[in-house]
DNA sequence: TGAAAGGTAACTTTTATTGTTACATAAGAT
DNA sequence: ATCTTATGTAACAATAAAAGTTACCTTTCA
């Protein structure tokens, strides 16, 4: 299974366009992730429709915050890019008739869903200003 | 991403395994998990590696657990399967010099490895002869 | 009206899991 | 002895999801 690395990467877009006080087109985000513009696109037009962001066409158009990075969690990124599912552990499903079955995909699902819910309340607790501040913090305590 | 669903089907097996008082061919598990006896074989000949399970060849050959249920884990199934990461979520790996993306990868990761170290304290407690028994005794108290 | 931007559909590539085929080897049954 | 029933394993095909690519559309402003 290919890693979804959009949460990842929009992150990093998100960021830099705090710091640059004008509208970011798809061209210079696709060269921030190495990927292109229509990628990005994809990507974006799903927080656009969450409204974290906002588009506009044409000359000196492109890309901008809709709300300041303090106003956004990696939550709230995360269920804009769609729900979809976060581990790569599946449950069999081919007899779920057979108690057995039952039995193993309740205990693996609870753990799972337990795994979860921490991982999305985690998420809850950091806001995207403060992942740059984090870093800058680590730097000067690592020197 | 296609999910790895090996762990749910040879913990279905193993379960089925103990209820039964003789070696088990990979044909007989094949058709419990509906998949052919190459895949079957595949995925036990790790738990064989890992001394949870034995083989036999030939005639009245086939699989039979090495210990009680009860000595067996998730996790000691989990690890034996291989160090396969849990989650779909990837992180970018474009710019590693950028430290936005450094600060952003850093914040999921930990996150992440969070919620993966929860996962497998849970799968540590449970051992795989509780897997029938919460069945059974969830299956009492429902009705 | 031409250039610069996003919008989007359709298709290809990539990557990991799962499934399949084929054949070798081992061990007990006849 | 040799046939049958098993596992062991390599090589390849099918499947599925993410990412990448191409093509063409519309919008906006110079």
């Amino acid at each position: 299974m290919r890693k979804d690395s959009r949460l990842s990467r929009v992150l990093h877009i998100l960021v830099h366009m705090a710091a640059i006080a004008r509208p970011v087109t798809s061209e210079e985000m696709a060269e921030m992730i190495s990927t292109n513009p229509v990628v990005v696109r994809r990507t974006m037009a799903l927080l656009r429709d969450a409204n974290y962001v906002t588009s506009t066409k044409g000359h000196h158009g492109g890309w901008l915050l809709a709300k300041p990075l303090a106003n956004i969690t990696l939550l709230d990124i995360h269920h804009a890019l769609g729900e979809s599912s976060i581990f790569t552990i599946g449950l069999s499903d081919e007899h779920s008739h057979c108690v057995i079955e039952q039995a193993v995909n309740t205990a693996l699902k609870d753990v799972m869903d337990e795994a979860k819910a921490l991982m999305l309340q985690r998420f809850g607790q950091i806001t995207l200003d403060q992942l740059g501040a984090d870093r800058i913090s680590s730097y000067l305590n690592k020197g």
